[in-house]
DNA sequence: TACCCCATGTAATCAGTTACATGATTAT
DNA sequence: ATAATCATGTAACTGATTACATGGGGTA
């Protein structure tokens, strides 16, 4: 069969999380994407272009549906009863375990064989991202308390950010001298 | 053009690490699969397809050579000259951000449609996955401390997993009830 | 009013996953 | 000696990334 994987196909979680924040009205993909990108960019990475596919997907099988075209083509997609359907089936099905590729750590890895002063420059180059993007998720932490708390899930991952970042601070402190300072 | 990206193609992470565990002697992919599961797996996930498609495309540009082959169709490849000068190239090159991808923590976002019982049945699930994990690693731990420490790089990155599942715990023991007692 | 940037999207390539095949050992 | 299991690998498919295209809005 030359289909495309239509009706029956189990919905991808990149799919997934577009329904779900479709619930909270239409967008277009460009929207979606930024919207995503902080929300759940954390913990879920994707590219604009998955995005859009996986758009043209959903209104192929009639889970969301989209709007008139407007202005610079920006094409509006809104939930659909059967969309929200598909989601709630995602929902119920027990989500597999995180992958993690952290290309720093590979390097680290195999410090044995990579000229000392070349990964203590990237350690110390990552270490810079990483306070930065924790200020970044404290920043959001203020914003979000600000405006009242608002949802308790929301928080709960943006609390998974901030954890981690700090999780990571803590091991390029806890890096014995030799590799930090060869 | 067709051809498959020969000779001048960039090392991908996941090739370089085959050529990083290369270093210590000649190994079927087979056997890079499982020290790869156990060495870099916490932090960079691979299947056993990727090795074996990695080896071939080495082979083909001369960064690995492919010996006899054995039993089983056990075919050991071994480090070339060239490999080991691309590797130190792929060293050289700063890595990227790291890409993270809980399925998890995206029903958890979007906790606030999905219903109660299903979200705390899935983070229960999943915590009692990360204990175990954890427990995994400090076996590892103890294991090398009792083979007298080892390389320092190994065991900061075995660090890394123990204190990044520390902080996985630790979050979902900080989850409000209304999310995990609904 | 010309220029630049940003919003919006598509196409082509590359990487990752799932499903399958097969022959050697090991256990009963 | 037969069955079960494991080591080893390939093929097909799905998902992700990179590179590109284009037109509208703001700004010098």
């Amino acid at each position: 069969m030359l289909q495309p994987m239509t009706s029956k196909g189990e919905l991808n979680a990149t799919a997934a999380s577009l329904l779900g924040f479709l619930h909270d009205g239409e967008a277009s993909g460009y929207e979606l994407y930024a919207r995503a990108e902080v929300a759940i960019g954390p913990f879920w990475s994707l590219t604009r272009s998955q995005v859009y596919r996986e758009l043209r997907r959903l209104a192929e099988t009639g889970l969301v549906e989209a709007g008139e075209t407007g202005v610079r083509d920006r094409l509006p997609y809104r939930l659909t009863e059967d969309g929200r359907a598909a989601f709630l089936a995602w929902a119920g099905r027990m989500p597999s375990d995180e992958t993690i590729r952290f290309p720093m750590l590979l390097q680290t890895a195999f410090g044995r064989h990579v000229p000392p002063e070349l990964l203590a420059a990237t350690l110390a180059e990552h270490k810079a991202r990483h306070e930065r993007r924790l200020a970044g998720y404290e920043g959001q932490l203020v914003a979000a308390e600000d405006a009242g708390g608002g949802d308790p899930h929301a928080r709960a991952t943006l609390d998974f950010g901030l954890r981690y970042e700090r999780t990571v601070l803590e091991w390029f402190d806890a890096l014995p001298d030799e590799i930090v300072a060869p």
